[in-house]
DNA sequence: TTGACGTTTCGACTATTCTCGTAATATCGT
DNA sequence: ACGATATTACGAGAATAGTCGAAACGTCAA
């Protein structure tokens, strides 16, 4: 993951209706939910509500599909995964202290490259 | 963590000098890094970089020290910890499927409050 | 093909963020 | 107390983000 990109997925989730439109989406998981549903949910005028979620998608956190009429959205879990993998790489360099919970989650799980710790 | 707590966190990362600082922290670990060390490692007028650590630090992704003459920011981990918890509660509402890395890390080991699920 | 529905595009306005130079504050050695 | 060093506070300018109404587009049912 590029510095570039990470940016523009955080500023994507620093948003209050975007953050709470990603957290709704993480419940619904992989079914994912219409953009009509969404707006419902959040209370937001059409026009808005597509401004962000094309935020969200632009940046790749987000998959669109289309179901007849609806859009339908829904999280992309790997993108979020490298986005965690990406704040937390080379954490304390091999330090090992306070830091375990956040970056020793299941070993060997994250995609990023780490540096050569050892 | 509240709503606008998180927001405000991604918004603190969601810059490219201030993912750059709080990456090149969370390198340095506890230890932490001067202002005036960080300022050389980005290339940023030193006002400017104020800007930027005061605005990680007033959400409180990071934190401070002085050390004689110098102030001292390093990470604040649990910050961390508790961000990534709020971006995955509630995952897939139990339904377990693409999201494992990302919302099963070291089971139990988030701090924010689950939603009953089963 | 017509009409209805769901969603996106466009344009204009307002508010917020980022940047940096200059001035002020804190700490230290003498 | 003084000068030097490290850092922050203030103020103004340029750039970017967020809001929404009106109009356009894609899909469906008849």
């Amino acid at each position: 993951m590029e510095a570039k990109h990470a940016v523009a997925a955080l500023g994507a989730l620093a948003h209050e209706y975007r953050l709470g439109i990603y957290r709704l989406l993480v419940e619904q998981g992989p079914a994912g939910l219409s953009a009509g549903a969404i707006g419902e949910a959040v209370g937001l005028a059409p026009s808005s509500l597509t401004f962000h979620l094309q935020n969200l998608h632009r940046c790749g956190l987000i998959v669109q599909r289309r179901e007849s009429r609806s859009l339908i959205y829904s999280v992309d879990f790997n993108a979020m995964n490298d986005l965690v993998g990406y704040l937390t790489e080379n954490c304390c360099e091999g330090s090992g202290g306070s830091c375990e919970t956040v970056c020793k989650p299941t070993p060997a799980s994250r995609s990023g490259k780490r540096k050569k710790v050892a």
